[in-house]
DNA sequence: TTTCACAATGTTATAATATAACAAAAAAGT
DNA sequence: ACTTTTTTGTTATATTATAACATTGTGAAA
């Protein structure tokens, strides 16, 4: 389940992207955030919270929980990083500003998760839930099973 | 949002059930996990692992997290209750054994949670998740917002 | 009915995840 | 420059969950 065929390029897009994002929101994009948000991309895997606390901590000597909290707390807030409920671990967003609602895919074997935002999705939930008077604000749709490429091997 | 109309009817109608289910599957429903599955019914809000440690240390003084930890594995894995992961807690199944998926509707104002279990929900993710070729196990759908009985107050 | 195997529970310790609260520093606004 | 606000530093602690091994209970087999 390859995130990108060219990572490199991907990851310089989408640092690109969360500096305007935050520009136009007047929102600082400060250096800690920059790299929480790099080793995110970096990480093939969805990103636990200690082992960024952990790779921060070789640049700087001072970083603690909060460091790593509040950078994730603020990648989240803007819709750069989301947050898998179901493995506690952070993936990067690879489309922010397109749509409100992701839905996540996670392969138990390889232990990677794929964006899936179908609108299907979004249109028969909330059918769903106009049937059921709820007003909704945050969905999370995780699926875990095995993607394509572990069936096969 | 109401659970149940008849609370104690619900309660006692779900242990009976689970009663049978154990004896069906040749499993033993012992003091505590029937314990701690009324427990779970009798609270109308979703239940923590440590309040849950909380109320069967009253009764067993030598209660430590694993003993609870261990029934909410048996109940979760018996289908008897269900964990929202957002919340980090646990809620009874209102209908244990009709169908795989279920779906929770999490009111933050009232903090109920509704089980939400529409076939359309889940043929859709089906056909998303064919298309995507990811053969699924589990599937966590969350949707947290307002509950009629909310909004209107 | 004793022994065996296995399941369940007891117990101690610790791992993993996350936040509160307050102080200091940095940046932006006036 | 001064003030206000945002961000970061720092200490401490809360919350959630599991590992590991000992003990007990239960049902099946000998």
């Amino acid at each position: 389940m390859q995130k990108c065929d060219e990572q490199k390029k991907c990851v310089n897009d989408a640092l690109a992207k969360a500096e305007l994002v935050c520009q136009e929101r007047g929102l600082r994009f400060t250096e800690i955030r920059k790299f929480i948000l790099r080793l995110i991309w970096d990480n093939p895997k969805p990103s636990k919270a200690y082992d960024l606390l952990g790779e921060v901590s070789k640049m700087n000597y001072s970083a603690k929980p909060p460091t790593v909290y509040r950078a994730l707390d603020f990648l989240l807030e803007n819709g750069f990083i989301h947050k898998i409920n179901t493995l506690n671990a952070y993936v990067a967003c690879t489309h922010t500003l397109k749509h409100d609602h992701c839905y996540f895919i996670i392969c138990d074997k390889c232990d990677q998760v794929q964006e899936c935002c179908d609108e299907a999705i979004t249109e028969t939930i909330n059918k769903t839930l106009s049937q059921n008077r709820f007003s909704h604000k945050e969905i999370a749709l995780e699926i875990s099973g095995s993607c394509d490429d572990c069936l096969q091997n």
